[in-house]
RNA sequence: GCGGGCGUAACUCAGUGGUAGAGUCACAGCCUUCCAAGCUGUUGGUCGAGGGUUCGAAUCCCUUCGCCCGCUCCA
């Protein structure tokens, strides 16, 4: 990993943002190299999904619509979302075992035992929510017991157990943590807000405040009138989405995996409610196969079903949930998220129908069901009912700069026995460069002949020419940058008007005409 | 936020109190008929930053910033 990240510095393809001032934490740009990489992940995406996507479980071709969003929206959206409550978990800290706990996930009983006929206290027993919250309160509880002198704990159920940010400062400062045995060791409950907030307007006060969006998802949820109204679109039909989003995250980490500024490719697909498990698992496979089709072949790529414990708070009805993951070096030997493939149910659609006032208003009207169901001669109130709902959504919601990543994870190989020692081996449709023309020699007419060769084939691809220094050192930094093909003139080019093409993976080379070089590229990039 | 590690040239690193170095890369020129060959020259560092000790600090002390690893969180 130490390797792929000095490449990406010494080539170009990713550098830490502002680090003329000493960086900052969580903040990455791409360079010349980088900058072309993710655009071509994002326009095999936005050509995949909006302008020819594929054929869905219907038998029918999908219907796909883009959309580009403020980043700054109404506050008022992400109050219906649940992020202004939800993503800012109030944090503790426990000061003797340094551990940090999510403070709503903190459950405090009294502990008490029984002792010559009487009752007494142990302390307030913290544990951690979960399945086992209430064995393993009673196992503390016991272990106290025994310390402490004997005597049986009296046991408790799931109702006697406080919420820690439920309580007083004072009973805080009496509970004893889930990891020590004393009191008073667990700070006051913190706020971390993960919502970047700013200020509209000249007036910075509650009035202006508002937020850096942390998804995508909601600009399409609330411009799903708009688009209904507008563009024809109907029932199953998607919504696409490519933009930056932001999250204040507590630790940055592992290169450009969790930033604070990414960028997300997301799709809003819409369907009706009886149908999110065809749907469902078409795009679940249909996304994971993408990522396979631009070059994550290997088996670090992998398909995970989400336990029921992991879902999201909307998706706990649904369809499920499944994750699109990359074993990076990082993670090794475990998995992290490229992609999440999610039934959202119809929550978001009704959060912002009930927020924004507009109710039913916010509902779609499905006449193809409203023909069926009249050819089969049901009552119009009956009709009018089953065909005004909210659809419920499958989001396909991807993170370009994981996918960059995963990328350049990849394709990066080592190859001792090359001069570079290592190349990049992207998916001639992810290369950065697609092609490099050198002339052998910088002198003969080669020059002149590798420039029109340039000329022809820019209008089309991004290519380069290079004539500095001898041919090895070419190649090599080729390698380097991922070049799937150089072409070289040399003095037989002078002659027959051949040249040779040399590919990146096998370090094969052949012979074609210059004339048939523009096929060639056509051919193997597409 | 907490604990541990690390900051010297674009990159990899050497330099433990006495004039800041090497290799690579980059750039210019020469040479070069297929995989970082060779020759000449050039650019580039207030040693992460600030303060202190000292005649003198990259080096010792304090503070701070950034990065990496772990905990917590997460797409």
């Amino acid at each position: 990993m130490d390797r792929l990240v000095a490449l990406c510095k010494r080539r170009g393809f990713i550098f830490q943002s502002s680090e003329i001032y000493g960086g900052i934490n969580g903040f990455w740009d791409y360079g010349p190299l980088g900058v072309e990489l993710k655009k071509n992940l994002k326009d095999a995406w936005w050509h995949d999904i909006v302008r020819c996507p594929a054929i869905g479980p219907d038998n029918e071709f999908l219907e796909m619509v883009g959309l580009d969003c403020t980043i700054i929206m109404n506050p008022k959206v992400w109050v219906a979302s649940g992020h202004v409550g939800g993503f800012s978990d109030p944090m503790v800290d426990c000061r003797e075992t340094k551990n940090r706990y999510r403070a709503d996930h903190i459950l405090v009983a009294e502990a008490t035992v029984s002792r010559n006929s009487k009752r007494d206290s142990l302390g307030n027993l913290a544990v951690l929510d979960g399945d086992t919250s209430v064995t393993d309160w009673l196992k503390r509880a016991n272990k106290f017991a025994k310390k402490s002198g004997g005597g049986e704990v009296f046991p408790v159920n799931i109702d006697a157990f406080a919420k820690y940010t439920n309580l007083t400062r004072e009973e805080q400062l009496l509970v004893i943590g889930p990891d020590t045995d004393k009191p008073g060791t667990l700070t006051e409950p913190r706020q971390f807000n993960l919502m970047f907030e700013s200020y509209a307007g000249a007036v910075q006060d509650d009035s202006s405040k508002v937020y850096l969006r942390p998804e995508t998802a909601q600009g399409i949820f609330a411009n799903f009138r708009n688009v209904v109204d507008t563009s024809r679109v109907k029932v199953p039909f998607g919504i696409a989405q490519i933009g930056k989003a932001f999250r204040n995250e507590v630790t940055p980490r592992n290169y450009t995996f969790r930033s604070r500024e990414f960028e997300q490719m997301e799709i809003e697909f819409f369907i009706r409610p009886d149908t999110a498990h065809e749907w469902y698992k078409f795009w679940r496979d249909s996304r994971f196969k993408w990522w396979q089709g631009i070059g994550l072949t290997s088996s670090h790529l992998q398909l995970r079903e989400h336990d029921k414990d992991e879902l999201a708070h909307y998706a706990k009805e649904g369809a499920g949930t499944s994750d699109i993951e990359y074993k990076f070096p990082f993670t090794d030997p475990g998995y992290g998220e490229l992609e999440g493939v999610a039934h959202r149910t119809d929550f978001d659609l009704r959060q912002h129908a009930q927020h924004s006032g507009l109710g039913d208003k916010l509902k779609y009207f499905d006449q193809e069901l409203q023909l069926q169901l009249q050819a089969q001669g049901l009552a119009k109130e009956e009709i009018d009912k089953r065909c005004k709902y909210f659809p419920h959504v499958i989001e396909p919601s991807a993170g370009a700069d994981r996918g960059t990543l995963a990328l350049l994870c990849e394709a990066y190989t080592d190859d001792p026995g090359r001069p570079s020692g290592v190349v990049m081996k992207f998916h001639p449709r992810m290369a950065p460069i697609k092609a490099a023309i050198f002339p052998l020699v910088d002198k003969d007419g080669m020059p002149e002949i590798a420039a029109k060769l340039y000329q022809d084939l820019r209008t089309t691809w991004n290519v380069q020419v290079d004539n500095k220094q001898n041919i090895g050192k070419r190649y090599a930094r080729m390698d380097e940058a991922g070049t799937p093909f150089c072409f070289t003139i040399d003095s037989q080019t002078l002659q027959d008007q051949t040249v040779t093409v040399r590919h990146r993976d096998t370090l094969q080379q052949e012979r074609l005409n210059i004339a048939q070089v523009r096929s060639f590229l056509a051919e193997k990039i597409g």
